[in-house]
DNA sequence: AGCCATAGGGAAAAAATTTTCCCTGCCTGC
DNA sequence: GCAGGCAGGGAAAATTTTTTCCCTATGGCT
């Protein structure tokens, strides 16, 4: 296991929240769980470009964090769910705004990054 | 400059959301800026947890985006002013929501991590 | 000449995250 | 036997992000 080195600040909301949807992938598998796609195996094959170990780290961060639970089934072969908790289910409208609103802004800031540079501004420039 | 080696997928408006306030601290630069403290040298007050050098690759970054835009006033000494653009102000709900969320669910968030064990769940428990 | 403030960046170290590789175990089917 | 699917993790490498250290330049003040 990893050890941090520096401690988190977690009583801030800005902090918890990003540190919970702020992972590489744990969007998409909350994205994925939220369509019904809740075996690991399953979310495997949605998400073919992620190696299977990084998914499962994920899940089991959101499952730390309470935001997901594992349904373990005692059936051969061995059979996992998860699904979310009423927190899980809290956090949805959060991942829909933030999609929303990259998906309405990313042309922009696409085009903005590209034709960036050190002194070009779309506004007042050097305010005499 | 540091160059990516694997490229990002920026057409999903998550990754673009997650990217422009994901950064560990731009969040809190966004929120500064908001309460009007808006010269690098007070955010660097503000922050003083934080190295100078990490607030302005943020603040570039933002800038980069087109969330935020430099105003220098010609004046002795030199005067630097961020503000924000369309964008930048459409993007402070979104902070918002990220915020109260968070505080929202931190405690939760907290004790579920504490209590956590690999084999404890706040439902039902290994369907039969 | 010092030292203060302003704004800013290069280089490298440190830390954190992500990724790859390979292993465990179970069972099914061939 | 061997191969496949299932769920899962340890160790180490690779990548990305964050941090520290030190530098640029301007001008004011003593």
């Amino acid at each position: 296991m990893y050890e941090r080195k520096i401690p988190e600040l977690l009583d801030c909301g800005l902090a918890v929240s990003i540190k919970v949807i702020g992972g590489k992938w744990k969007a998409w598998i909350i994205d994925c769980i939220r369509r019904g796609v809740r075996r690991p195996s399953a979310i495997h094959k949605e998400m073919h470009e992620v190696a299977p170990r990084i998914i499962n780290m994920h899940l089991k961060e959101l499952e730390e964090y309470g935001l997901i639970y594992k349904k373990v089934y005692a059936e051969i072969p061995a059979r996992v769910e998860y699904c979310f908790t009423e927190v899980g289910y809290s956090v949805l409208p959060v991942v829909d705004i933030l999609e929303k609103w990259g998906n309405e802004h990313k042309e922009y800031i696409y085009q903005h990054k590209e034709g960036y540079q050190a002194d070009s501004c779309p506004f007042e420039r050097k305010t005499a």
